[in-house]
DNA sequence: CAACTAACGCGACCTGGCTCGCATTAGTAT
DNA sequence: ATACTAATGCGAGCCAGGTCGCGTTAGTTG
């Protein structure tokens, strides 16, 4: 979850090229630049100011932009923050390699805990999945985001599988999200506080369900 | 989770007596034929359009209440949604009672899913929790709808560890919630469909990390 | 370098969510 | 029954959020 801060360091420090050009569209630089500035002006607004108090217009002023552009190219702040989302998914993500599946999974889970109860890395991202849940648009690209996330740190369990630390048709996407949903579940769901031991206890549930064939791909 | 249905029906059906009355405050017939009246007619739209097209005003008129009244009692949008989900919470919940805790807890979770698959049932609650996922004061009354929720249902684990079928010092709450939080996590943050594996999975799960001690109140 | 045009800046305008002050209704008390 | 007062009804009005048409800027192409 760390990427969602990085991600706002990274726009506000160099505007850099567009990652994606659509076709037919005008990739050079001023798109970019403003696409940068609003994306990264919208995560700094959102960050101070939280998601009730976030306005277009503060964006726009702080981004150095006119609204009619913001609402142009976003629709609004829905696409602004699915937008931010979409730029996170795409960040490289790092991921524990300790040589142990249980360690890198505990490690899994506690990133997602250090990151959430840490008051500076907390802010950011906790205001940006709160945000996209306030609209459907920006539900379909925390969907996406996921998806991407889960996507990559499967690749602890597919490695472990390959060293006959875990049976053969373990679902690595599955073991990840069994061993982070617990937590995510507190956070934005029933909203009670984070501890150590729900993400320790959220890692050891799923190595053990993965270990009792809970998550096997072929059984049906 | 079929209370938020049974809800809507009983609100929609009766007017009935106030429910709660605050001190000092007027708890006669019309204030509280407004409330449910209000609140029954916030479910119906928020059921039919959604929350992306719930409107004040086409609560008002369908409630036959004034507009002014709503701004000043609910204070918006937000608070129908939060005092829905409070009128929910106090709803008495079924829980299951076979003899055996492994199928109550899978009931516990198959009911969960059978409402969220459901076409019927599924519409009011998943506008209802999405709804309230939408701003701090409808997060908020959601945490409270599920705690109290947990709470109802962490008698089926009482009973079973009075009848010596799981460990003396599990944490009943933590089961419930372990079993049924996958599938709210699917619904809500990530976007996945249900499937009856997911529901069965994670009452499998829950219940083997139950075992392993995963779930101990006493042990830090 | 010159023509072309996508994207942005600008400001007026409009829609609708929300508030405010006062009149009226209907529970409550004696 | 009568007086009292929460709570609601009512409509005017405010203002932020969002839109529209046109002029300007700045990538892109040749």
């Amino acid at each position: 979850m760390q990427a969602l801060k990085r991600l706002e360091l990274t726009l506000t420090g160099n505007p850099g090229p567009a990652q994606a050009a659509k076709a037919g569209t005008r990739p050079g630089g001023r798109s970019a630049r403003v696409r940068t500035d609003v994306v990264a002006a919208t995560l700094s607004e959102l960050t101070e100011k939280g998601y009730d108090q976030l306005t277009v217009d503060a964006i726009c002023h702080r981004a150095g932009v006119h609204k009619a552009t913001v609402y142009r190219r976003w629709g609004g702040v829905d696409g602004l923050i699915a937008d931010a989302l979409a730029l996170s998914a795409d960040q490289p993500w790092p991921i524990p390699d300790t040589g142990s599946v249980d360690e890198d999974i505990q490690l899994l889970a506690r990133e997602v805990y250090d990151t959430f109860t840490d008051p500076d890395l907390r802010t950011t991202p906790t205001a940006l999945i709160g945000a996209a849940l306030r609209s459907d648009l920006g539900a379909s690209a925390l969907s996406a985001f996921f998806t991407a996330r889960h996507r990559q740190a499967a690749e602890v369990v597919t490695r472990a599988v390959a060293h006959g630390q875990l049976p053969a048709h373990v679902d690595p996407v599955e073991l990840v999200r069994a061993a982070t949903a617990p937590l995510y579940h507190r956070l934005f769901i029933t909203g009670e506080p984070l501890d150590e031991r729900a993400a320790h206890r959220a890692a050891a549930a799923a190595l053990l369900a993965a270990r009792a064939g809970l998550f096997d791909a072929t059984t049906p």
